[in-house]
DNA sequence: CTGTTAGCGCCTTCAG
DNA sequence: CTGAAGGCGCTAACAG
C-alpha cells in the first residue's frame, strides 16, 4: 500500500496515483466524457470513493475562464422580513442554476456597502444584485467591477447603465392614501423615510401627490421622515399625534414605521386609522383596523436573479437599462371581532 | 500606446506591463510588502488604477494553499424569522474576519441538504453551519468532507463528532408548560415537530415532563406533531380543540404553530391559554395573553459562527465535541388593553 | 530591492 | 482512447 494519504483534501494526482491512470482519464471520468474505457472509469471511480475525492471547483473556475457559480447579494438587514422574501426569491433562482448565493448586510452604510461590492469584485463572483442604501451609485458600475453585472434591487440606478427591478412606491403610496381620504380623513400623517433615498422619496411622492388630487395640503408638522427603528416610528407617531389639531390618521413608508405607528395608536384613546407600506404577516391578527401597501417582494428577488442571470449568460439586450416593474396591490384589513 | 486592454480582467500581468515592472513587483506592492522603491510602487498604483485592476482572489487562495475565506451556511428557510436572526449573528461574526457567507435553504429536505453539503466541500468553503432536517448526519461528517470544519446549530450530532450549539428544548418547554400548568389548566394541547428531529422530540419530552411532574397524564388525542405551515397549524389547533372535553390550553412547539393555534382560538368562543416555543416580535401587539419560550437566535448564530472559526483557525481543542447550550426564558406577555 | 523559476488543481490542446 | 505539455492568476522560494 502507499503511504499515508495527504491530510489535506486529495487532488486529482492522489486518484490518478490510486487508479493508475494519469490525471487527464481523472478529469475526463470526473467530466462523463464517453471516450473513457469503462475499466479505467471503474478503477477511477473507486479511487474517487476511496479517497473521498472531490474535485476542487474554485480550481476548476480559475482553469476554465471565470465563473465562481456565486451570486452576491447585498442588503440592508437579512431580518428584516423584507429583505427576507427578497433573499429567498434570489436563492430559488440561483439554485436553479445551481448557483450559490452570497448574502452580506450593509446596515445601511454606504461606505461599508462599498466595501462589500468592491470584495465581490475581487471574489470574482458572477454577478451582483444590491438594494442600495444611498443615490451615489459610482461603486455599483460594471466598468468599474471589472464587468461584473449588477442589478439593483427597489431603486433605479443614478447614473449607472444597469438593469433595476423596482416597487411601485407612488403608485401604492397614492392608493393608500387615497383610500383614507375617501373614508374622510382629511389631515394624514406620515412616517416617512429619509428623502435621499429613492424610496424615501417616491412614497412622499405618493402621499403628496394624493392629498393634492384631493385638494388637501400636505402639512409638514403632520410629517417625519427618519425613524431608523420601530421605537424612533414610536416616538414619531406620538409625536405626530400629540399636536393640536392632531391627523385622524398615520401613513407609515415601511413596515417598521407601520409596526411603530400601530404600538403608538394603540396606547391612546382616540382611534387613528393607519395605512402603510409592506404587508406584515399578522396584519389580520392585529386588532386595529389596516390598511397595507403590499407586493411579492420574493418575486422581485426572483426577477432580479433573472437578470442578472441573463447577463452573465450574456443573453441581455445590449445596452439597455431595463426597469421591471414589480406591482402593488392594497389590502384592507377590517378589524377582526375580538 | 499599448493594443486596447483585454475585455476581460485585467490581470497582475497587464498591471506589470503597464507599470514595466515585473509582476512579482505587482504582487508585492499588493500585498504591502515594504520592500519595493516608492517609485516603482507608485508606478504600480498608477497602472492598478488606470486598469481598474482588482486582485483576483480566488486564484490567489489556489496558490497560498486554501481558505476561499467563505462560511457555508444551511438552513431550512431563510424567511422564518429564528433563521434570519441565526444568519444576522453567522453573518456579523465572519464580517468582522473579513469572511463572507453562503446561505442555502434546505427547505428541510434531507436529499436537499446533502447535496448543499457536497457542493459547499467541493467548492472548498472554509466552514459549514448546519441545522440540520433529519437525524441522519453521515453526510455532515467532516472525514467525508475533506476535512471542511463542521458545526451544527439547533441539534446535536448523531453519530459523527462535531461541536453544536443547541438551544434549552427541554427546559423551556417545561418550564412555560408548567406556567400553564400553575395557572389551573389540566388539559393542554400540544402542537409539536416531527418526533424524528431533536427539536421535535426535546420538546415534547420537556411538555411531557412538566405534566408527569404535575401529576397529570399525557393525552395522544390533545397531541399533534406534524404541522408544516402556519395553515397546518390551524387545522390540528381546531381538531384538538374541537373534541368533547377539550384541552384548556395549548402549547405550540415553534413559531409557526403559535400562529396557527393563535388564529385557531381568536376564532373561537371559549377562551384558551397558549404557551409556545419562538418568541414573536409582534407579541405583545396580540390581543390574547401568550407565554413564550424566548431566546437569542442572533447569539445562537454568533457561538457557532466562533466555534467554527476555531476549527478554520485549528484554535479548537483536538477531539472535543463541544455542546453549548443557550439558555431559554419564558416571557409573559399579560393581555393588554384593547 | 527585484526578477526568474516553479507550481497551487485543474483543463484545453495536441500528439501518440 | 489516452497521456504529455502548457497555462488560468497568483505567489513562495530562490537567485541576482
Amino acid at each position: 500500500m502507499t503511504a499515508a494519504e495527504p491530510s489535506g483534501s486529495p487532488t486529482m494526482r492522489d486518484v490518478a496515483d490510486h487508479a493508475h491512470v494519469s490525471p487527464m482519464t481523472v478529469s475526463r471520468t470526473l467530466r462523463d466524457d464517453p471516450s473513457v474505457t469503462p475499466e479505467k472509469r471503474r478503477r477511477v471511480l473507486d479511487a474517487v470513493a476511496a479517497l473521498g475525492y472531490r474535485r476542487n471547483e474554485m480550481a476548476r473556475n480559475l482553469r476554465l475562464g471565470s465563473s465562481t457559480g456565486l451570486l452576491g447579494v447585498i442588503i440592508a438587514n437579512i431580518a428584516n422580513p423584507f429583505y427576507a422574501q427578497l433573499a429567498l426569491g434570489i436563492e430559488a433562482h440561483a439554485d436553479k442554476r445551481g448557483m450559490r448565493v452570497v448574502f452580506a448586510n450593509s446596515g445601511e452604510n454606504p461606505e461599508r456597502e462599498r466595501q462589500l461590492v468592491s470584495d465581490f469584485a475581487a471574489r470574482r463572483l458572477d454577478g451582483i444584485i444590491a438594494v442600495p442604501t444611498a443615490n451615489q451609485h459610482d461603486h455599483l458600475d460594471p466598468a468599474a467591477l471589472s464587468g461584473t453585472p449588477v442589478v439593483l434591487a427597489a431603486s433605479p440606478p443614478h447614473r449607472i447603465n444597469v438593469d433595476a427591478v423596482l416597487l411601485d412606491d407612488f403608485g401604492g403610496t397614492y392608493e393608500a392614501t387615497s383610500m383614507l381620504i375617501a373614508r374622510g380623513h382629511h389631515r394624514i400623517g406620515f412616517l416617512g423615510l429619509p428623502a435621499a433615498t429613492w424610496t424615501g422619496s417616491e412614497r412622499y411622492r405618493g402621499y403628496a401627490a394624493a392629498l393634492e388630487a384631493a385638494g388637501l395640503r400636505v402639512e409638514d408638522r403632520y410629517v417625519r421622515r427618519n425613524q431608523p427603528d420601530v421605537a424612533a416610528a414610536v416616538a414619531s407617531a406620538t409625536a405626530i399625534l400629540d399636536q393640536p389639531d392632531p391627523p385622524t390618521a398615520l401613513f407609515a413608508a415601511n413596515n417598521r414605521n407601520t409596526l411603530g405607528a400601530y404600538r403608538a395608536i394603540r396606547s391612546r384613546a382616540e382611534t387613528v386609522a393607519l395605512a402603510g407600506f409592506d404587508d406584515l404577516d399578522v396584519a389580520d391578527l392585529l386588532d386595529l383596523p389596516l390598511i397595507v401597501v403590499s407586493y411579492d417582494a420574493r418575486e422581485l428577488g426572483r426577477v432580479a436573479a433573472e437578470l442578472v442571470c441573463e447577463h452573465i449568460d450574456n443573453t441581455a439586450p445590449g445596452s439597455s437599462t431595463r426597469r421591471i416593474v414589480i406591482p402593488t396591490k392594497v389590502i384592507d384589513y377590517q378589524q377582526c371581532p375580538s
